[in-house]
DNA sequence: AATTTCCATAAGTTTATGCTTATTATTCGT
DNA sequence: ACGAATAATAAGCATAAACTTATGGAAATT
């Protein structure tokens, strides 16, 4: 169950982020993504791949061409991940908070 | 106003994203980490300091030893930019699926 | 006050990863 | 059916970034 970070990775890259974000714009092909940024076709496609693998694009094939749209499970599991985060995390956060004004007072 | 992923490349790096897991259990010292850990103090302290300035941790002074806690305002900067990114990016999902419906139908 | 503990920074090395060119498979247009 | 276009994969390179050892400064211990 654990959370791997697969998004986190995926969007860590400048180049890969633009391609996330203009997907997220409209459904995009890869020849589309291509001319819109600095980098060859082969980059787009390795960049899609990652994105793909963390489940924030989903790709449907349209006639020779590959149309990329969002894929609403990364940005669900992402979610996910920081709703427990805000739980769990900023819970013991507070905790230590009170402990601290104890402490100090 | 963009939003610049400092988060997500702080939190793409395992060994990184361990640290601030350690962190989020319960605020810890550097000694403390490092034990935990795999890597050198340095090396520890070379995280801490991307983590810090993603303000995902905030350090405390206590001595000598420094203390790691949660800063809630990195979590909280993500979950801006995923709720913005939920309705923008989704809201044009939908339209996209709508579409290819009429399409189809 | 000397020593040890704690942590941060610096410098250099090694590993990871993003990029390129080359190639292949599939589909479209003529 | 043939040539052009689309996209994925492979192999190699080059830069970035994660790690190491070395060092220095501040606080705690004796």
């Amino acid at each position: 169950m654990a959370y791997d970070y697969r998004h986190m990775v995926a969007l860590a890259d400048p180049t890969r982020r633009r391609v996330f974000e203009l997907v997220a714009q409209r459904p995009r092909s890869v020849a589309e993504l291509t001319h819109s940024l600095p980098v060859s076709q082969p980059a787009v496609s390795q960049h899609l791949k990652v994105l793909r693998d963390a489940h924030l694009v989903r790709a449907e094939p349209r006639g020779a061409s590959n149309v990329y749209h969002i894929d609403p499970q990364g940005l669900g599991e992402m979610r996910a991940w920081l709703d427990s985060m805000w739980t769990d995390a900023l819970g013991s956060f507070r905790e230590a908070i009170s402990k601290s004004m104890e402490t100090k007072e």
